[in-house]
DNA sequence: TCTGGGGTCCTAGGACCC
DNA sequence: TCTGGGGTCCTAGGACCC
């Protein structure tokens, strides 16, 4: 089963809020240059899409109202919703905030029949909750994820083995998750714009343009899915950790842009403490005024959860680059992380780790930025970071946050 | 007042080692 | 008399997802 909240922020804030209930609302961030990160079903009537700016959303419906994202509902949201999944089996692979995988295979013979499942499910979010879903029943994670998709909102669709061919046969391959724009051009450079003829293509012409994943793209193409929901006892590690952000206006001082990746070192390590991880490699990745964006990675010598330390890894990195144009947005991200804890490695400053786990303390306590950096404290950088939580963040399934 | 933010996975090429 | 063949690690960048 793969199951989808409907217009997921959107709903809720709709939820939370009688007076935006039927009306066409979008589910904004705080900063100036923020896009619409979920649309109600009435705004998108208008044509209103995740990701279209503000004056764009107006343009198209003009009575939109728009809300600032509050993360810590649609996180609590989340959980109510993997909570009421969990009730009905132990596989639950969460996709992203709003979505998840649940394997139901050994379920049946407590539940009963998998639509009947599938219904209990989409009543207990409904009267616990207040929203509603849409929910796919297929024999594997590709095809289930395909069939929440078909009768959105409030849907429940199954595809079963024998309705695969039928189905797939003129379906547009993009349809399928996993294949974005760049494969769906290059297929139809292949004269393959469909799922059946994908999935009848040559497996040696698909290798030679896609390497291994043209195996794969043939498989799909036949719904064919040998992935599992990876559940709890798969739970995945963090890869990576990240943090980025478009300033309010184009920089081109160097000094402001390392005022900002001292911020987003600081939240970057303060999450990695968090996670009990240190990480040994920092990206710095830049985007230009005119939206050409890059990274640079730099490897550390000893993992590390020092925000200090990323900061001046990454502050480095934007030392080596040459600036070309005016910067938009700057962003930090940790990876090849390893458990860290609090126990010291060799040559680990136990001196200094006690004074960040210290200063952790003091600001779960009194407010983030309790205590923090001298060169942060400055008049014009302590704007409020709360910008709207991505649709993709996990609440399980990685390592939980708590906001 | 155009175009957010957080991720994962894969590939390709160069450095380096034996 | 042109210049092997493995392997690993590292970086850059792209595709894709929500």
């Amino acid at each position: 089963m793969h199951l989808d909240m409907d217009a997921f922020f959107a709903s809720v804030e709709q939820r939370a809020n009688p007076a935006l209930r039927g009306k066409p609302i979008a589910v904004i961030g705080s900063s100036g240059r923020t896009v619409v990160t979920t649309a109600s079903y009435e705004a998108r009537r208008f044509g209103v899409k995740t990701g279209m700016n503000k004056f764009e959303a107006r343009r198209l419906c003009p009575d939109i109202i728009f809300v600032v994202g509050d993360n810590a509902k649609y996180v609590d949201a989340s959980e109510r919703v993997l909570a009421v999944l969990e009730r009905f089996s132990p596989l639950v692979e969460p996709f992203s905030i709003d979505e998840a995988f649940v394997d139901l295979t050994g379920s049946t013979s407590l539940f009963g029949k998998v639509s009947d499942i599938a219904r209990e499910i989409k009543r207990l979010i409904r009267d616990g909750l207040g929203l509603t879903c849409s929910v796919g029943l297929a024999p594997n994670k590709l095809l289930a994820k395909l069939a929440s998709g078909m009768e959105k909102p409030d849907g429940l669709v199954v595809i079963k083995p024998v309705d695969v061919g039928r189905i797939l046969e003129g379906l547009p391959v993009n349809e399928l998750c996993g294949i974005g724009p760049a494969t769906t051009e290059a297929l139809k450079a292949m004269g393959i714009a469909t799922c059946g003829p994908l999935g009848r293509a040559d497996g040696r012409a698909l290798r030679a343009r896609f390497g291994v994943n043209g195996e794969r793209l043939k498989l799909m193409g036949q719904g064919v899915d040998g992935s599992l929901v990876a559940g709890a006892s798969g739970e995945r590690e963090a890869k990576s950790i990240g943090h980025s952000t478009t300033l309010p206006r184009d920089v081109s001082d160097l000094n402001e842009l390392r005022l900002v990746i001292l911020k987003l070192s600081d939240m970057v390590a303060a999450r990695a403490r968090r996670y009990g991880l240190k990480g040994s490699r920092v990206s710095l990745t830049v985007r230009y005024s005119d939206f050409h964006t890059f990274s640079r990675r730099k490897s550390l010598a000893t993992a590390t959860f020092d925000a200090a330390i990323i900061s001046a890894a990454a502050t480095a990195i934007l030392g080596d680059m040459k600036l070309e144009k005016p910067v938009r947005l700057v962003g930090v991200t940790l990876s090849e992380l390893s458990e860290g804890g609090r126990q010291l490695g060799l040559f680990d400053d136990a001196g200094r780790e006690a004074l960040l786990f210290a200063m952790d303390r003091i600001n779960d306590r009194y407010g983030d930025s309790a205590v923090t950096w001298g060169s942060l404290v400055e008049p014009d950088t302590d704007d409020e970071d709360n910008g709207v939580i991505s649709p993709s963040w996990r609440p399980k399934g990685v390592r939980r946050v708590e906001f």
